[in-house]
RNA sequence: GUGGACGUAGCUCAGUUGGUAGAGCCCCGGAUUGUGAUUCCGGUUGUCGUGGGUUCGAGCCCCAUCGUUCACCCCA
C-alpha cells in the first residue's frame, strides 16, 4: 500500500470549479490597475532573510515567528516573501528605478507566512500589492483609496466595506508618543493582560487595539498620538481628510489603527468587513515616507497598499452568482474516421473564432452519452458528424438552449459561413 | 503558538446501550441499438482521516497523530 501524499498545511489548491472566479478576479484587477496607469513588476518568491528582517521590523511577529526561513546550499540563509513592499523597494533600488520620477507600481502574487491556518488566513496567500514612490502630498493617498475603492467596484462586492483612516505622524512624532505611552501603561502593568504584558517592551503599539476589555478601558485614559502630531502631520492628514470628503468617500478614524509592519508613516487605512469573522481586513496599507532612505537610497516618499484575494473571493463567493465558462460549440461524432473529420472541423471553427470554446468528445461513449456530455458543457450547439454524414460530407446542427430551433444538416463546406451568420445573427 | 468543535462514498450527510456500513446527489448502463437537461429501471461507490489501545467483537469507548473549522494571537 502506497502512503498518500497531501498538500502542506495551509496551502492550498485551486480547483477547476474555483478557478475560473480566481482568473475573474485576477482579471478585473488587472484592468483596473491598468485604468489607473500603474505598471506590472514581478520580484522573486524567494529573497534573502535579511530583506524583510531590518525592514519589516525585527520584533514584528511577522519576522519573529511567521517567517519560512532556511539556508540555501550555499549557506544563505533565505526566506520566502512574507510580504511585497520590502521587495518593491529593493527591485526600485537595484534598478535605480527611484531616480527616474514618480514610480507607479502593482504585483500580484503568494505570500507565505507561518500561521495557524483559518478560513481567509493560510500559510501561501495571495495578494495584490499597489505601491507608489515619490509624490510627498497627500493626493496620492487619495488616489491609492480611490484605487482601492475601484477595485470593489468593479469587483461588484456586495459586502459592505468600510473604510478606516488613521495617521501615525512622522517618526519623530511618534517616538515622543511612544514614549509616554509606555511610561503610562507601565504604570498599569499589572491589570493589563498577558500578550499586552509582552507587547509593552516588544510593540508597544499594538496594545492599544487589544480586544481585551480589561486593556481597553486603560488605553481609553491614554496618551493619544494625535495630539504629539506636527504640523506637518496635521496638515498632511488633514488633506487627506478633506480630500475624501470632497470625493464623497465615507471613512471613520480609527486612532486604533495600527500597522504590523513598522515601516508605515503619516496615513494608513484599512477596507474592513463583518462578513469573515476576525478575518475583517480585506485591504490595508499606508505611507512609509522613511522605508527608502532605510534601505540605503534616496529619501523617497512612497504610499501602498495590498490586498488578501483569498478574502475577495470568500465575499465574492457569498454572493452566490456564479461565473460560468461554457463552451460554445460541442463536436458529437461517431468513433474512428467521423471522429477525425470532427477533430478537423474543430479547428478550423477554433482558427476562425478565437474566442469560442470548442470541445470535442473523445473517448468511446455512445451518441446519447455524447449528447449529456454537450449538455452539461453548457454549449449553444452540438455539431454532429456521425457514419453518415461522413460519408454524405454533410454535419448536422443541433441547437441544445433553444428548442424552437429545429435541427438540420449542412454540407461542411457550409459551416463557417453558417456560423458566421449565427454570430451576427 | 493557546483553547474549543469536527473528520463515515467524489459531494451533502444518517448510522440506536459497542454486534461485519446506509440515503440523496454525482457517475455508468438500459427503457429509446443516431439525439441532452424531465421520467422509469438497474449498477459501482468506502482500509469509517491515520496509528495504537480496551474488548470475544470498535464507525461508536480511550490515547496519539494528521487535517478542517471557530475564537485568541497575528494579519491581507
Amino acid at each position: 500500500m502506497v502512503e498518500s501524499i497531501q498538500a502542506i498545511r495551509g496551502m492550498n489548491d485551486v480547483l477547476p470549479k474555483d478557478s475560473v472566479l480566481w482568473r475573474h478576479v485576477e482579471n478585473i484587477i488587472r484592468q483596473t490597475v491598468y485604468s489607473f496607469g500603474y505598471d506590472e513588476i514581478r520580484t522573486p518568491i524567494l529573497e534573502k532573510t535579511e530583506l524583510f528582517k531590518r525592514n519589516i521590523g525585527e520584533s514584528t511577529d511577522i519576522v519573529e515567528k511567521e517567517m519560512y526561513v532556511f539556508e540555501d546550499r550555499n549557506g544563505d540563509s533565505l526566506a520566502l516573501r512574507p510580504e511585497g513592499t520590502a521587495s518593491a523597494v529593493r527591485l526600485g533600488l537595484e534598478h535605480g528605478l527611484l531616480n527616474q520620477g514618480i514610480q507607479r507600481w502593482w504585483y500580484m502574487g503568494p505570500m507565505y507566512r507561518h500561521e495557524r491556518p483559518q478560513k481567509g488566513r493560510y500559510r501561501q496567500f495571495y495578494q495584490l500589492g499597489v505601491e507608489a514612490f515619490g509624490v510627498m502630498s497627500a493626493d496620492i493617498d487619495l488616489e491609492m483609496i480611490l484605487l482601492s475603492q475601484a477595485l470593489w467596484r468593479n469587483l461588484s462586492l456586495k459586502a459592505p466595506l468600510v473604510l478606516q483612516l488613521n495617521t501615525l505622524g512622522t517618526s519623530a512624532s511618534r517616538v515622543a508618543h511612544k514614549k509616554d505611552l509606555v511610561a503610562y501603561l507601565s504604570r498599569y502593568r499589572h491589570e493589563l493582560d498577558e500578550d499586552s504584558q509582552r507587547r509593552l517592551d516588544t510593540n508597544p503599539l499594538r496594545i492599544l487595539d487589544s480586544k481585551n476589555e480589561q486593556t481597553q478601558k486603560i488605553i481609553r485614559e491614554a496618551p493619544k498620538l494625535m495630539d504629539y502630531l506636527d504640523d506637518e502631520a496635521k496638515a498632511h492628514f488633514d488633506s487627506v481628510c478633506r480630500g475624501l470628503d470632497a470625493l464623497g468617500i465615507a471613512y471613520q478614524i480609527n486612532p486604533a489603527l495600527v500597522r504590523g509592519l513598522d515601516y508605515y508613516t503619516h496615513t494608513v487605512f484599512e477596507w474592513v468587513t463583518t462578513e469573515l469573522g476576525a478575518q475583517a481586513t480585506v485591504c490595508a496599507g499606508g505611507r512609509y515616507d522613511t522605508l527608502v532612505e532605510q534601505m540605503g537610497g534616496r529619501a523617497t516618499p512612497a504610499v501602498g497598499f495590498a490586498m488578501g484575494l483569498e478574502r475577495i473571493l470568500l465575499l465574492l463567493q457569498l454572493q452566490e452568482e456564479s461565473i460560468a465558462e461554457p463552451a460554445d460549440i460541442y463536436m458529437v461524432s461517431s468513433q474512428g474516421a467521423p471522429r477525425l473529420r470532427a477533430l478537423e472541423l474543430a479547428r478550423t471553427i477554433r482558427q476562425e473564432f478565437k474566442d469560442w470554446r470548442v470541445v470535442t468528445d473523445c473517448g468511446d461513449a455512445g451518441f446519447k452519452n455524447q449528447f449529456k456530455k454537450a449538455d452539461k458543457s453548457g454549449a449553444r450547439l452540438a455539431l454532429i458528424v456521425g457514419d453518415e454524414e461522413y460519408a454524405q460530407k454533410t454535419l448536422t446542427l443541433k441547437y441544445l438552449r433553444d428548442e424552437t430551433l429545429a435541427q438540420s444538416t449542412i454540407a461542411q463546406t457550409e459551416l463557417l459561413t453558417f456560423l458566421q451568420k449565427a454570430r451576427s445573427g
